[in-house]
DNA sequence: GGCGGCTTGCGAAAGTGTGCACAATCATAC
DNA sequence: GTATGATTGTGCACACTTTCGCAAGCCGCC
């Protein structure tokens, strides 16, 4: 990979891969980039052209091995290990991330779960974590490092838990905070706010009707 | 408005206007474009840029005003109103969704929830409202329109909501379901899957250490 | 009441990303 | 073995976004 690969890129690449082993669970063996573009609504050009980014892996006049390319995908997001995540935070939200049930399937665990609330630290959580101190996330991670840090704390608090995690030197963070996080360089952050995403639309509602 | 605002300001603004309430709640009566860059980590022109499509909130030498700015952001984004929301689906990440309470502050209401599990329907969510057969869903939502329809179902079972919703003259759709939907033109969607972000921030791990 | 320091709004430049269009290539059928 | 129809990979042009740079304007101080 000489050249420097767009963000947005990398952004679309994971909805390729979904669609691409959805695809593979229904039998399907070759697919075109028309194809794909139809089902995940972009152009097959751009298809084709964010994934020349990192080789050459159609046919002329076939189109693209399902198997083929869901492995090449696999590999250039680093879907072919598991990662390990802790959870900060433990509320209602917390709780609700700590359940779900979408993450382990796609090679995310979440290995150790933290909140300040004292009533809350020593309680198991879906009957495996016990929810440790916040107070020891530093020194727990110094022992044994983790690759995701999510933040699942109330804004004002979130900030803090992002500077833990990235002294530790955690290299992502997924944060449903409502707060942009600070951070240096070098780490990733990506938020999650469905009120932020509702905010988008109703711009466009109003305009809709009017 | 006469020209087109181009989208990607669009999907700006709501932090924008995130970060000004905050700044309001903490008795921030004027700010500058630099200052809300450097909380937001955009560039200053960027701000600037974005806000002169909608008009001239600014003073020279001061910056905005926080009040100002917030009431005018409020009514561009349409948020000067409440909007009406139906849910549909009330697994695991449904029901997380229907007590979530982040959404009522900021003005969106939940009037309605659905599901196609016959021992759901017709069972309390959160004290208030009551499961209805998502088979009445066409029918309730011609009788009562509302704004937005929230989709929290499986994704074998996606589509076929957003096409109920669709046929209903819904003009917004916020998915957790994991696929991509096909809408006509004029529909808005956002999708929300914590591990596509997972999965796009896991492309840079790979090369951090690399 | 004028001067200095700031900060906006915006035209123009620079930088990115997208889509077109077509040569190259492959599978199939005859 | 060759013709046909399909589909990729990519150079190029266009379109869109971001950033720069600065004139205009505002505030407060002396």
């Amino acid at each position: 990979m000489p050249l420097e690969i767009p963000e947005v890129v990398i952004d679309r690449l994971p909805t390729y891969y979904r669609l691409l082993t959805n695809l593979q669970a229904r039998g399907v063996a070759v697919v075109s980039s028309q194809e794909l573009g139809e089902a995940l609504n972009v152009t097959p050009a751009q298809i084709r052209k964010d994934l020349s980014y990192f080789g050459r892996f159609g046919k002329q006049g076939r189109g693209y091995s399902v198997q083929r390319l869901t492995d090449e995908l696999r590999t250039i997001l680093g879907l072919d290990q598991r990662w390990r995540m802790v959870l900060i935070g433990v509320g209602r939200l917390g709780t609700a991330i700590a359940s779900y049930r979408g993450f382990e399937p796609q090679g995310f665990d979440i290995v150790g779960v933290y909140d300040v609330n004292p009533e809350a630290v020593g309680t198991e959580l879906g009957g495996e974590l016990v929810v440790r101190n916040v107070a020891d996330l530093a020194r727990d991670l110094a022992d044994d490092p983790v690759d995701i840090g999510i933040v699942a704390v109330p804004a004002g608090e979130a900030q803090a838990v992002v500077d833990v995690l990235v002294a530790a030197g955690i290299g992502a963070i997924l944060s449903y905070a409502p707060t942009a996080a600070q951070v240096p360089a070098g780490v990733e952050v990506r938020q999650i706010d469905p009120v932020l995403s509702l905010q988008g639309m109703t711009y466009h509602l109003r305009r809709r009707d009017a």
